[in-house]
DNA sequence: CGGTTCGTTGAGGCCCATCAATCTATGTGG
DNA sequence: CCACATAGATTGATGGGCCTCAACGAACCG
């Protein structure tokens, strides 16, 4: 059920049949998409414990492919054991559900960025959400993104990448290294890049005083078990 | 339940307290989001059927405005029935889950757009897909679109949207009127725009040969029940 | 140590934004 | 019915942000 993978390997093409969830365990990897002329957008960053492809569970979407930045453990759900699953819980159900609203809520963010929001802008916004996510409560963490990696996920080029890093580095926002990212001035970076700390922590909004709500299980792993 | 409401007025602002879920049954609307220097940037355009906000049923997320565009009906549910109803059908729950995946997949396809093509291409892309979510058989439709509205969902300026449909006109490949688009040439435009009319079409996956699956309603509309 | 990936830098140019003005259509009130 | 206001479409001029092409350096690895 987890299985390993590589570095640098796409696990599902978009080709694909989509008949298995994806959880990361361990790792960075990412979600794509390509356009006819073989320009890539990256669509989803994906970090330990994030659902690589909530969707598959009621779409046969395939219109994506799914590939590691670093070595990673994955867990992989046939679909229809999910559904089972979903049927007979629904704590699981609402879990599923839950992740495809935080799907959706991420790519409007990402919508933001690409559509109204300079290099400098996206490039600070997407920092302070990977440092939120991994909430590495230091200002330094661990980032196995390739300039290109960023290029593709902000609509940008590698090159242009280099030189907004650059530019942010001399203002003394962040301090880029290898593999590693240090920011430097945490409250710029953030206004720079418009971020709303608050968005990621969407609680489920079910445990608001409604009876109904509160049958569901509240765990935030409802996926995890084997 | 349901309710009328006007041209150009938002019906729920970024501040308002998400506890209604909104279906559009008549006229056109869009969800927004807003930064904080003021650019505007259109996460979805809702036509009649689509669900307005689908992650306010499980969500908090309160991180965009609706906005209708057209003289709009919608049918309003409180959150917390939903939840209840959820509980009670699975087929329910999964046509929740269902919504929130189609919207997954929608700003998929926009983060592409935004971030991948050109203003020519994603014009081109939008056409196509306005021409398929309509389903208007004719090459000609309603389009209720300001170009700032084009310009605020493909993340461009109103002036560049008007040089574009002019070029895209001069092109042979559509004749815009007023509130009306015809597509000239449907293929040339689907072709231009790398469009592909399936993504629109993802069946449920659930009805392919899993028990599990066929205990779900198969019903596209649970939502509509009163 | 040669190959490969990734980062860096430069020159040049285009796509699209910006600013601003004009024009049209629509509607409104007197 | 006309004067006026407003929203939206159109057009021009200008500039800049980002792309493209290209080359080189640096780190890593078998």
């Amino acid at each position: 059920m987890t299985r390993s993978i590589g570095a640098s390997k796409d696990f599902v093409r978009e080709s694909d049949s989509a008949d298995h969830v994806h959880i990361v365990l361990e790792g960075w990897a990412y979600r794509y998409k390509l356009t006819r002329d073989g320009r890539r957008q990256i669509v989803a960053l994906l970090i330990p414990g994030d659902t690589a492809n909530p969707d598959t569970i009621l779409l046969k979407s395939r219109g994506y492919g799914l590939r590691t930045l670093t070595p990673v453990k994955v867990l992989s759900m046939p679909r229809e054991r999910l559904l089972v699953l979903a049927e007979k819980h629904p704590g699981i159900a609402k879990t599923i559900a839950w992740l495809a609203m935080i799907d959706s809520a991420t790519l409007s963010q990402l919508a933001v960025c690409l559509g109204r929001r300079s290099a400098k802008q996206r490039i600070a916004h997407l920092l302070c959400e990977l440092s939120e996510r991994l909430r590495s409560g230091d200002d330094t963490f661990e980032m196995p993104l390739t300039q290109e990696v960023i290029a593709d996920t902000l609509g940008l080029t590698s090159v242009h990448v280099n030189r907004t890093l650059q530019l942010l580095r001399s203002e003394g926002l962040i301090e880029p290294g290898k593999r590693v990212m240090t920011i430097t001035d945490a409250d710029a970076l953030c206004r720079l890049g418009d971020f709303d700390p608050d968005y990621l922590h969407d609680p489920r909004a079910g445990s608001t005083g409604s009876d109904a709500a509160m049958g569901f299980e509240q765990s935030n792993s409802g996926l995890r078990a084997s």
